[in-house]
RNA sequence: GACCUCGUAGCUCAGCUGGAUAGAGCAACUGCCUUCUAAGCAGUAGGUCACAGGUUCGAAUCCUGUCGGGGUCGCCA
């Protein structure tokens, strides 16, 4: 049992003495705060009424009970409603002996699916992107490490209008170009005839685009014409800013949707659908560029996964479920054909959950896959990774799996982040202000080189050691920098300034590390039994604190879904740690139990270190 | 217009299931390498926790309102 339980422990007894009954009291104690002397503080304010006291002799008569019971708490003092528990400074010795590092949480034989990256197969990937790997695969090695059986899952969106973009603008523009003839990595070339299109519809679209502004624009397509000039109308009596250009947007898409080159890639989508050999194969061959181009950038931010869904398998699922739905009365259709969900009574709009023309739109598929995911995984929980933008989106969803009587709804999750943001705003790919992965990572990449051969330290390491020095140092950097801050905090990414390598950093934490494995090196020290009965010195005790409160702090995360929580521990534990080496010498230390101990110290916050560390994605170096 | 969300030091962020004198890092300034790796440690300076009310013994934290940033309310995904 570590220490906070006991303390409860003895406070819950000492409660139920003096007052009858702990039943109803949530006793919880937190750490002292350092201005004040002892280690772990109660406050005793919620219990006055009970004692019928002043808090100060609450709390005295409180603090006399639990250090009669409590034979590790060695004293205690009070400070108005606070009760401050010193613990006896033998106890960290021993609690340092009986520390395990490698022990784990029990598994909880339960599985969860976190599903993260969920890429659409026309562009490359980017910082955003990033964001939402980084989380999704730390949230996954945090729940298996908190005792849950975690499958990860990618959802490929492979289909679709834009991909066709890609593929129409090559087979126009590209000259069979591909990424051997061209270097390109396979997404990037990809990503290249995506723009390519969207400059090509701008430029073949301006003028009517333009004329349209003015009102001098027409279509053939009577419901076409019609939206268009409700929209006109509605222009001409907007006032907001926001609406203006809203309108015009919308304006704007309705004429580029009208133009050849948009039909073509309608016509493009039809005919995938109908399985239209030729347009298989392109598509086939295109995606095939992207997914290689994809799996480097993965295997270089060091994440996996267990199970791949492609849309072009999906997307027809969940048509069943909408017949369902109609069937049970949980959907409703309307005289053109399409089925919506009423969620009024819920706080929410009508949704749709399928076209007129029987069509699926995004939550049709997102209904299937949720079946097809619970069946084929036996899972009890799903977790999806989705930026905060599709708050509604999971919340609709979830509600219908809710009412469809689905028994695993209530296992539905989404961590919703928020987006990253640049010191110019908003990333936008069609203002090229994206900060592309593969760039990111080499210049993170450039910058760890340079940094480390600044600093000299090291010699005799081989270009391949090197190599792998440079890659885990600067990925490091960026693991840290994006998983610290709150998933669900909008964040800000400064490409010159964000990623440091000194303060609050993962080579910071790498540093510690590294330092530590020198000592233990120098020593020979693959641990031995210590004596308990030896003087610590506080900033030993202070990190062996630290370091029992490991196991909290990862079951906290794996509930909360929270990266943050680690990465915040992990600094913890590396400053308290770097404070004992600046205090204390090891390798000097002539009293042999005193060595063993500190070295035992050593052995165990490295390893609590590595691992807290893992969790995070960062891997840990010998030398740096 | 409705709903969701965020606002803490010059900058980036912790703290938010209510507790004591609000914490880190960066940037600035001062010390510490003949002693286990100075990517470190110790220190100085920097705050009306957006604003106004409320609840409470106690509010950065909970509630209401205002202001400001972002998002959503598409037969896009």
């Amino acid at each position: 049992m570590n220490i906070e339980d006991l303390i409860i422990k003895g406070l819950s007894a000492a409660i139920e003495q003096l007052y009858g009954t702990s039943a109803d009291v949530d006793v919880k104690i937190e750490k002292t705060k350092p201005i004040f002397e002892g280690d772990y503080t109660f406050v005793v304010f919620p219990l006055v009424r009970r004692s019928g006291k002043s808090p100060e002799a609450t709390a005295q008569e409180l603090g006399e009970v639990v250090l009669n019971n409590t034979p590790e708490i060695s004293k205690f003092n009070v400070i108005k409603g606070f009760l401050n528990f010193s613990i006896a400074p033998s106890y960290w010795a021993e609690a340092l002996l009986s520390f395990d590092a490698q022990s784990n949480i029990p598994r909880k034989n339960e599985k969860v699916m976190v599903e993260y990256s969920s890429p659409n197969t026309n562009k490359p990937l980017h910082l955003g992107h990033i964001r939402n790997i980084l989380l999704g695969y730390s949230i996954a090695e945090i729940m298996n490490a908190g005792g849950y059986d975690v499958v990860k899952a990618n959802l490929i969106n492979d289909r679709g209008i834009h991909i066709c973009k890609s593929m129409l603008a090559w087979q126009r523009f590209g000259n069979g170009e591909n990424p051997q003839s061209s270097g390109l990595k396979g997404d990037h070339l990809v990503g290249k005839y995506y723009v390519v299109f969207e400059n090509k519809l701008q430029e073949q679209t301006a003028d009517e685009v333009a004329a349209a502004l003015e009102g001098r624009w027409s279509c053939e397509n009577e419901n076409i014409q019609k939206r268009y000039q409700d929209a006109f109308e509605k222009l001409g009596q907007a006032k907001e800013e926001k609406q203006i250009s809203k309108l015009k947007g919308d304006i704007k898409d309705l004429v580029r949707n009208q133009s050849e080159l948009m039909q073509t890639c309608q016509e493009m989508l039809r005919q995938w659908e109908a399985k239209d050999s030729a347009v298989i194969e392109l598509w086939s061959s295109m995606n095939g560029w992207v997914y290689e181009g994809f799996n480097h950038t993965y295997k270089r931010l060091g994440v996996d996964f267990d199970a791949m869904y492609y849309e072009s398998n999906t997307y027809l699922l969940g048509k069943d479920i909408v017949q369902e739905g109609l069937e049970k009365g949980v959907f409703f259709q309307k005289a053109d054909g399409s089925v919506w969900i009423d969620l009024s009574s819920d706080g929410l709009d009508e949704k749709l959950v399928q076209r007129g023309d029987g069509t699926s739109v995004y939550i049709t598929q997102d209904m299937g896959t949720a079946d097809l995911k619970f069946e084929e995984h036996g899972i009890n929980r799903s977790v999806y990774v989705v930026g905060n933008e599709q708050d509604y989106h999971f919340k609709v969803l979830f509600l219908i799996m809710s009412k469809l009587g689905r028994s695993y709804a209530p296992g539905m999750y989404h961590v919703s982040y928020g987006m990253v943001d640049l010191p110019s705003g908003k990333m936008k790919s069609r203002e090229g202000t994206v900060v592309d992965a593969d760039d990111l990572l080499q210049e993170m990449y450039d910058t760890a080189k340079a940094k480390t051969e600044e600093l000299g330290k090291t010699e005799g390491l081989s270009d391949e050691v090197l190599h792998e020095l440079y890659n885990r140092l600067s990925l490091a950097a960026l693991k840290f920098f994006i998983l610290k801050v709150d998933p669900k905090k909008r964040m800000l990414f400064n490409p010159e300034e964000s990623i440091d390598f000194q303060g609050d950093t993962g080579p910071f934490v790498m540093y510690t590390y590294a330092r530590i494995k020198s000592i233990l090196r120098n020593a020979q020290f693959e641990g031995c039994q210590i004596k308990t009965d030896l003087v610590l010195h506080a900033t030993e005790m202070e990190c062996i604190k630290v370091l029992n409160e490991f196991k909290t702090v990862l079951a906290g995360a794996a509930e909360e879904y929270n990266p943050a929580a680690i990465c915040q521990y992990v600094l913890d534990l590396a400053k308290s740690y770097n404070k004992v080496y600046n205090e204390v010498s090891i390798l000097k230390e002539s009293n042999e139990d005193l060595r063993n101990m500190r070295l035992q110290l050593a052995l165990q916050t490295s390893q609590i270190l590595q691992r807290a560390l893992r969790l995070i994605g960062v891997e840990t170096v010998e030398r740096m």
